[in-house]
DNA sequence: TTGCGATGTATCGAGCTGATACATCGACTC
DNA sequence: GAGTCGATGTATCAGCTCGATACATCGCAA
């Protein structure tokens, strides 16, 4: 349970903070809705469960669908285990979501916590987007450095790139920029919930409205 | 040795052929030139050396200070081990630069690939730039269905993560294209070294001339 | 009724990371 | 010249993660 698994942990109880889950589900929704940057595999996720109900953070609510005390998951029909937050994993949660440490924003966290920015203050908010900006000035400082260091050294190819990859780590800074921009604006008026339009973009081709 | 390490191999090799190196340095290199998007560390690296070794396709070349026979890494005075790649080695080499198998399109080994291009041929860097593109495109659908599917259920700042995600992936593929176009265009003319001005873009800050 | 893919829980080997240990070197300070 | 400090250099280990896989049921379609 130490530096990932602590995202895991995080993300767990953030999901079932909203609705009561099984672990296959979990696993869908991780890799679905926050996974455009982790993934996580059942290697992972089963044990993180079985800790965290050891915490008692959260509760196990088999739905067996035998009576039959000794059908095991193995041997019952069909062994749902469902996972509900205790107020324990509750308390947890908002404890992890208070924190504005370096950890919050080391790439390994930052786009969990982004994802349930929602549920916790602008304040808190602020501190994570503030910290992600440094961190990612300080490495855009360093592959200046090394670039200007190398620059005459390197093949066109490994000189494409780092340019490349130093203009995505430009552009997430700009992103956040414009995030904290947006989070200033909302400042005095109504607790809002999210990002106020700094992107007003078209959605995905609404051609693909397929509900599969 | 396998799907991860297969990278490391890979980026030891090519590192090598330029000029022999002992362990310090070659992890330097890896994560300063390559390093961008890949990180390895020491654990990786020297049980990387040592199986090459053994393969056959790298050479140790103790330096030794010491003439002292009983001499060993630890009691010697400054025991570096310089790697050398072999024959076998450098055949190998050129055995994993000629593969366009799916492999070097995914996330894990396309970096490395890429930034080992001026050592193949227009055919192969074409075969794996575009099988990058189908792949990240591939991708691409899934997460524009995904976001059909789930758009209305989501909180505004998962939503405002997918769509930077989803923005990441789309900026990739532009880059893909370029890159594209300007093997494309250097078809038929002198066999070039490096990607023909796709960027011409102006360097890092001159100001920061640092030589450290 | 047979086959197939999705749902669902669970484990394992292989491999990677961060931390750490140990040792030398050059440069700097007091 | 003694002490400190950071860079150089090799090496290992506990702990964690991943991909693959096993097993079993369900719904559905040919």
């Amino acid at each position: 349970m130490s530096r990932r698994s602590g995202v895991l942990e995080f993300a767990v109880l953030g999901l079932l903070r909203e609705a009561p889950m099984h672990g296959y589900e979990l696993r869908k929704r991780l890799n679905t809705s926050l996974g455009v940057f982790r993934a996580f595999s059942y290697g992972s996720l089963y044990p993180c469960l079985k800790a965290l109900v050891q915490q008692g953070w959260l509760a196990e609510e088999s739905g067996r669908a035998s009576d039959d005390p000794r059908a095991t998951p193995l041997t019952n029909r069909r062994a749902k285990i469902v996972y509900r937050l205790t107020a324990e994993g509750k308390e947890r949660f908002e404890e992890l979501l208070a924190q504005t440490g370096p950890d919050a924003w080391e790439d390994e966290h930052f786009g969990v916590r982004f994802a349930f920015f929602g549920q916790t203050s602008r304040d808190v908010r602020m501190r994570v987007l503030e910290g992600r900006r440094s961190r990612l000035e300080e490495r855009l400082a360093k592959m200046r450095a090394s670039m200007a260091r190398t620059r005459e050294k390197l093949d066109a190819y490994t000189l494409e790139l780092q340019r490349h990859g130093m203009e995505s780590v430009e552009r997430e800074v700009r992103w956040l920029n414009e995030l904290i921009e947006s989070e200033r604006e909302g400042q005095g008026q109504r607790e809002q919930r999210g990002p106020s339009g700094a992107h007003e973009r078209a959605g995905p081709d609404p051609s693909d409205d397929s509900t599969n």
